[in-house]
RNA sequence: GCCCAUAUAGCUCAGUCGGUAGAGCACUUCCUUGGUAAGGAAGAGGUCACCGGUUCAAAUCCGGUUAUGGGCUCCA
């Protein structure tokens, strides 16, 4: 018999066949208005399903996952409904489900307005007013592109002719419409309450470029009003910490039209930035690498011979002089493979790593330009290391512990990986491939590491360990890579001489831990909303004075711990200290040094942080051990702030 | 690159029906010396992104270019 185990861990059994809807009736009438959907041993099903044998049941309600899902595909279908209803020429494709929300693509003459979006909520609303049923049927698949084709919707005909024959294609109708879905969906219109059109976009039909654009509505839908809002409040808060707008708040940088991808440092950000970059300098020293700087300009030759002139030419900025041509360089491996080829290397030497802060330009088409976090000119903090097929397990190994340790550092305690293989456009023979996947995976895996397997997405001339970083809003970031790659040294003409006094090709690993640091700062920026923190901070604090008087004796301070290497400025404007306090806490200013006449009698400051806390008063030295111990724990400090 | 939107003072933004511009903050000067998130007054500041067209007249309408924003595609 069917069998359903209710919250308290009772059982329930029910006499076949029995519909969904019902068994939540026989339970009570709060969870039959309640039910959205349910699952038959574990395969969700609509609430009109009839099961007709024995097996586990539940009933899925707003308070599941899986039900907010079935809302907001129900959703999906509700905005193609307004649509259609609104627009009849307009053709529907597909709406599926994403993150928060849904969307749905439709073909349309023109594209909708801002205007038309609010009219599609209206309507959506009504129609959620009017409570109508939502019906599944069924029909053979090649019925079923007669009927859309017939309807006028060659997106649908063309998606069903593309499952495969005989199979029977399921349908939902809700009054006037009917939409090819699997399926389910919610048993009637009144269940979708809570949901808002977010914006419009272009998308490509089947996501590929070479097809025609689509428009895309998006929106977002929740089990209720309040889940909602709270999701808007949300939107809103991650805007707020927005890189673009804090960076111009705080004074770190700027774009403009003239150089459109590239950064104006400002000294602020500039700060900021060396601190990143010595960080990992210190980094570096300790992990064995030497730290190399090549050429900006290189002739195309060589870009040719590496591979990447093929691949990437239209990303590479160029420029010529005495009818040379010469490539901005995109990366900075080739020039590294010039390094190690200065002499001949023995096996001794391996493994060598060359490390560079790797100034790199790449024409970016200008559409996907996007702040730090997607520059045409960046710095890579990058190092390829060449060894011998022996030395690489370890070699990946080290990494895997030395970028771990930068990243909690950072403040980043959660990392995804990722291991991607083999593209389609890619050189190098397969057994190579094979050797390099086998011994990323291997590497991971004895280190008990989980990771996602991405097919296809390697790099084309290796496979690739990928470090995605949660930041504090939960939002993933896809910072370091590992790439091994056994095809350049050889095009390069890479050799070293092996113990036997054969020449041998070195392996080469690609490695970068923060992937770009103007990227990087852009995701401390966003992941500490500006509050970065003590160690990074540009200003570490700022010493105001109350009145004129105190002037000399803030002085005195900001010096004092300028001597022992803080970064500290005054504020000696002739303005209110509430008003200083103000302005300096926008900044993000970690400690605010207030000076009155106490402070100057008793030789402390008042210190209050950026967060509003006021820390009392406190001697200068008392205060520089303070600053001592936070800047040693590094990003751990960030969880304290 | 593709779709849509946007571009007005240093910043955030108003600007109606086409009649050559306005607010708040910031800035400068003066007053004020005030103890934990905005003290007061005055002043200065704009080729309305750029190029072209329509018009007696364009910030405003039309076309193009560039950049930016939201997506899509891409990302060595």
């Amino acid at each position: 018999m069917p069998e359903i185990t209710l919250p308290d861990g009772s059982r329930r059994q029910f006499e076949h066949p029995v519909s969904i809807r019902e068994i939540a009736e026989g339970i009570g009438p709060g969870l039959a208005k309640a039910a959205l959907a349910g699952t038959v041993d574990g395969r969700l099903v609509d609430t009109s399903h009839v099961v007709s044998k024995d097996a586990g049941i539940s009933i899925v309600t707003p308070r599941d996952e899986a039900g907010i899902e079935v809302i907001r595909h129900s959703t999906a279908h509700l905005l193609a409904q307004a649509v259609k209803q609104l627009f009849p020429e307009a053709q529907v494709t597909i709406g599926p489900v994403i993150d928060n929300g849904f969307y749905y693509d439709f073909a349309f003459e023109r594209p909708f307005t801002p205007e038309d979006l609010e009219r599609i909520e209206e309507r959506m609303k009504a129609l959620s007013g009017e409570d109508i049923r939502v019906e599944r049927t069924e029909m053979p698949r090649e019925e079923a592109v007669d009927f859309f084709r017939a309807m006028g919707e060659e997106y649908k005909a063309e998606i069903i002719e593309d499952i495969p024959k005989g199979e029977v294609i399921s349908l939902y109708r809700q009054g006037d419409f009917i939409d090819l879905c699997r399926g389910p969906h919610v048993p009637s219109t009144g269940k979708l309450k809570a949901f808002k059109l977010t914006k419009l976009a272009g998308a490509y039909w089947r996501g590929d470029s070479r097809n025609e654009m689509l428009q895309r509505i998006y929106g977002t839908a929740w089990a209720d009003k309040k889940a909602l809002k709270a999701y808007l409040h949300r939107l809103e808060e991650a805007e707020k910490r927005d890189h673009r707008r804090l960076g111009k708040v705080m004074g770190l940088f700027h774009f403009q039209e003239e150089a459109p991808g590239m950064v104006f440092w400002h000294g602020r950000g500039w700060t900021l930035y060396r601190l990143v970059e010595g960080y990992i300098r210190e980094v570096l020293a300790g992990a064995g690498y030497e730290e190399v700087q090549t050429p900006q300009v290189l002739d195309r030759a060589l870009w040719e011979k590496s591979g990447h002139w093929d691949k990437f030419s239209d990303m590479i900025f160029t420029t010529h002089s005495e009818n040379r041509e010469y490539a901005i360089k995109p990366m900075n491996c080739p020039a590294h493979v010039q390094i190690y080829n200065q002499g001949l290397r023995s096996y001794r030497e391996l493994p060598l790593r060359l490390a560079e802060f790797g100034t790199v330009h790449r024409n970016e088409p200008s559409g996907t330009l996007h702040g730090l976090m997607r520059a045409r000119r960046f710095v890579q903090d990058d190092a390829h290391i060449f060894c011998t097929e022996e030395q690489l397990e370890k070699e990946v190994g080290d990494l895997l512990d030395l970028t771990f340790r930068v990243y909690d550092d950072f403040g980043f305690g959660s990392v995804k990986l990722a291991l991607s293989t083999r593209p389609e456009q890619r050189v190098g023979e397969d057994s190579l491939w094979d050797k390099a996947e086998e011994g990323l995976a291997r590497t991971l895996e004895n280190r008990g590491l989980e990771y996602k397997l991405q097919p296809g997405e390697g790099a084309f001339y290796g496979p690739k360990i990928e470090f995605t970083l949660l930041d504090s809003i939960g939002r993933e970031w896809q910072c370091g890579t590992i790439q091994v790659d056994f095809s350049m040294p050889g095009r390069l003409g890479a050799q070293y001489v092996a113990e036997d006094g054969s020449r041998k090709v070195p392996v080469m690993i690609h490695r970068a831990i923060l992937g770009s640091l103007e990227r990087f700062i852009g995701i401390l920026i966003e992941h500490n909303a500006g509050s970065l923190p003590l160690w990074i901070a540009p200003t570490q604090a700022v010493v105001m004075n109350i009145t004129d008087r105190q002037a000399n004796y803030a002085e005195e301070v900001r010096t004092t711990l300028v001597r022992q290497g803080f970064r500290v400025v005054s504020d000696l404007r002739n303005e209110k200290i509430g008003y200083k306090i103000r302005e300096q806490t926008l900044q993000r200013i970690p400690y605010l040094l207030i000076v009155g006449d106490r402070e100057v009698e008793t030789g402390t400051v008042a210190v209050r942080t950026r967060s509003g806390e006021d820390l009392g008063d406190m001697s200068v030295e008392d205060l520089s051990r303070k600053f001592t111990g936070e800047i040693a724990r590094r990003g751990h400090s960030a969880l304290e702030d």
